[in-house]
DNA sequence: AAGGTATCGGCACCGGGTGTCGCAGCGCTA
DNA sequence: TAGCGCTGCGACACCCGGTGCCGATACCTT
């Protein structure tokens, strides 16, 4: 595949690169998928893609980067889709609304992105790892949230506002896991809406 | 320092430990301090402890851990507490209130937590490793919600309960941090207590 | 054909972490 | 007091992820 590789028309001088980032990632994700993650070495990776071991750290920083393909991109998306929110609207409806939006999936990816989340959301290399990856994520919805309730974004509510957030799409995506034939999207509309209603107020008995 | 090793009548055979977890956490607090985390060898922390490298990792089972203390048994002492809780009373105040004798420190410990805190919010492989203590935490939480709840552990609601009381104690923490001659505990109070508001209805505009 | 440039990939090295194994110190019992 | 059995110690070799360095390689331009 030459996706953001060596274009057609590309002019550009210099030797070309052996590979892609998403050709890497569906090697890398392959051998995830027979040996596990633990189990394969990046120099597994690299000798199935062809190249050398030193080269896969041109393509991703860390072994734990590969699963996470283009996120820095959708944060990018899903930062200029809150700054463009309308401001009549409720934060959380907007809120729910951009998240949604941020994680829609054609059908075909599917089953990819199932084995990924798997991945971030089991394997504990990962789980931590993915710490940093949800600090970005919140720092979004942090400054959009301070916005909005015209706070510092250090303060109590906005900060409050993106670990609830980010709380309820990691629990939507527990369910959609769990369940092998639901649909993500639901689940995640119910989780953010959840937010709203005081769950607190009752106590259960 | 003796502490949990080798009590006055302690009778067991075999060789006696050479050091304490407790003491080897001092030396390897006051190394951070130093040279910083990442700075630190574990080879480091060993030799200025006079043990091996080997012996340290009978200690602690990661570099990562020496800065949680005796983190495992809080848990369990949040856990009884949350299970001895007044079912008559509404379920956040509960939760604040078992939250906040978790967290209570002697001043003694303050400037020692503060270290430690710091570590961990800001040290990234610290940050990432946090993960994993955290979901422990969130267990102990969604364990006590979903009880009041009457529902599933892994239900919607014990999930976003825990998520958001995790986000609570951590923006507290953020904030104590962030200035030196904040108390924690009111801190704690003030971020545990937002929970319960509805911090959405509102548009902020 | 020569020069410029970007990527490749081998090599040596670091640091965290583990399996193994002989050894050191200790209480016990004969 | 000599030995036995237990438990912890620590050296060693090794694995793996990650990095700095540098010469080689492949491409475009003039």
């Amino acid at each position: 595949m030459l996706d953001d590789v060596a274009r057609a028309g590309d002019l550009r001088p210099g030797r070309r690169p052996a590979t892609s980032r998403s050709e890497l990632e569906r090697v890398a994700l392959g051998l995830f998928a027979e040996r596990g993650f633990e189990g394969t070495t990046v120099a597994h990776v690299a000798t199935a893609a062809g190249i050398g071991r030193r080269t896969f750290f041109r393509y991703f920083a860390s072994k734990n980067d590969v699963v996470w393909g283009d996120f820095e991109q959708g944060l990018v998306t899903l930062r200029g889709r809150l700054e463009g929110a309308d401001p009549g609207r409720p934060l959380l409806d907007e809120l729910r609304v951009a998240v949604l939006a941020f994680n829609r999936l054609d059908d075909a990816q599917v089953p990819w992105h199932r084995e990924r989340m798997a991945l971030i959301l089991r394997v504990p290399a990962l789980q931590a790892h993915s710490t940093l990856r949800y600090a970005a994520w919140r720092d979004v919805v942090a400054a959009f949230a301070a916005r909005r309730l015209q706070q510092p974004v250090d303060a109590l509510l906005p900060q409050l506002v993106a670990h609830s957030a980010l709380g309820a799409a990691l629990t939507a995506y527990e369910q959609w896991l769990q369940r092998p034939d639901s649909d993500l999207a639901p689940l995640l509309d119910a989780a953010l809406r959840a937010l709203d209603g005081r769950w607190t107020g009752t106590d259960g008995r």
